[in-house]
DNA sequence: TTAATAGTGTCTGTCAGACACTATGTG
DNA sequence: CACATAGTGTCTGACAGACACTATTAA
């Protein structure tokens, strides 16, 4: 393979995000091969041209065989490439994030994966912390105006859980009226009939789960382009 | 590994706006080699690991040398990538998009750049087409809350004529108070002292232009996150 | 009953839009 | 002067934030 180093390496990383304990975390696998082998990094792979479709199909493949998830929000964030990310050479790595609930991620417990909080990320290996860090400015950046943290509620969950999430991401307190003012506008969550969360000497709350056409959302776009249009 | 023709082919394409008689234009370039040589297509080529740095710098070599600009905006808009998007195989294409006053595109006179207005893009080859619309789909999208379409005015221009691009992006009429309340908050033009417009019977218009830290802005990364947080 | 959280009613300050007004040039 | 465009003053309706209030459960 001397000719190989003339076309750059083609690679997909991923930048896993789930919430537990009010804390933002990241997963993080270790490296097998080397350079680095041994090392924890970012969720990636070589692009495989006769099995992935395209960079999205070959995130979903890594996605599948890294974390056994199968269908979390998943969009494309950045494209980092270069001569001097990587020893091995030219790069370049067309990185997707991906916003699961932990209860999945409970589900398919996977002794590979390390869930580390993202604020707790000081280095990481090659390029990756800047890429851990432009997923999550990108998160926190979309929670201001999207509905995008609702990709990481379980099934079901009530009004102030969520608001409780948006809190987390955006770091400051919410008011209870305006928030849900504005998650009825957005329209993109319903309330699942009849259900009730009795958890405590309080009232119950209305459980609501995301709207069905919303529920698998694979954005290969700015999907944030509709909701400002 | 056997594999070299297994690796996709690495390219950078480019979607290279300007504004000119109230209309957006995009700049198509003839293709010279096979497939489809002859054929009107964005402007693009390969990634060349020993000269570029990374994909940022192959644009702007790229730009450079199709259309002669050194500094114009310039950020990446999205990866485009798969097997079925170019009859040769598997491709990668990271695209960026520029704007450029309509002043500097006749300055480098270029016979081989044809500048087409945007809405009369109907058919494209490869996928040029959706790569076309997206980038004006994110420039429009980013003039309804940021400064950009500033990159499109020549080094100096009052504000009427800013509000003016701002409408022919957006398609509709803007309000002059509003509008101009707008600029003032986002705070990245100054007038240029003593600097008048005269050209009718009519009161002259202050002249403004960038100010100066903005005036290079290569975007590497989301730059709007900045605007919102 | 109290405690705790869910959920609603409603006031108010802010600000974008609307638009009238003034300013300043040419002919 | 008239006319055209530049630029400003200011009113107002809408709405986000604030927060008090009611609702409903367990103990």
């Amino acid at each position: 393979m001397i000719t190989t180093q003339q076309q750059p390496c083609v690679t997909v990383d991923l930048v896993l995000l789930t919430l537990k304990n009010d804390e933002l975390l990241a997963s993080l696998v270790k490296r097998d091969h080397e350079p680095l082998a041994g090392v924890w990094t970012l969720p990636g792979g070589r692009v495989h041209p006769d099995e992935d479709q395209d960079a999205l199909g070959a995130a979903v493949r890594i996605l599948k065989a890294k974390a056994g998830l199968t269908s979390p929000y998943l969009e494309q964030l950045h494209t980092f490439s270069g001569a001097h990310r990587d020893p091995r050479g030219w790069s370049v790595s067309i990185v997707h994030y991906a916003l699961v609930p932990y209860a999945s991620v409970q589900e398919r417990g996977n002794d590979r994966l390390w869930w580390v909080p993202v604020e707790e990320c000081r280095s990481l290996p090659f390029d990756h912390l800047s890429i851990l860090r432009l997923a999550v400015a990108r998160v926190r950046s979309k929670t201001l105006y999207s509905s995008l943290p609702v990709h990481l509620m379980p099934k079901t969950f009530s009004l102030s859980e969520l608001q409780r999430v948006y809190e987390v991401l955006l770091r400051a307190p919410l008011d209870k009226r305006t928030f849900r003012r504005r998650i009825e506008e957005l329209d993109v969550v319903e309330r699942v009939p009849g259900l009730l969360q009795k958890d405590g000497a309080h009232r119950p709350a209305q459980q609501y789960r995301l709207k069905p056409f919303r529920a698998h959302a694979l954005a290969t776009a700015d999907s944030n382009l509709a909701l400002r249009a």
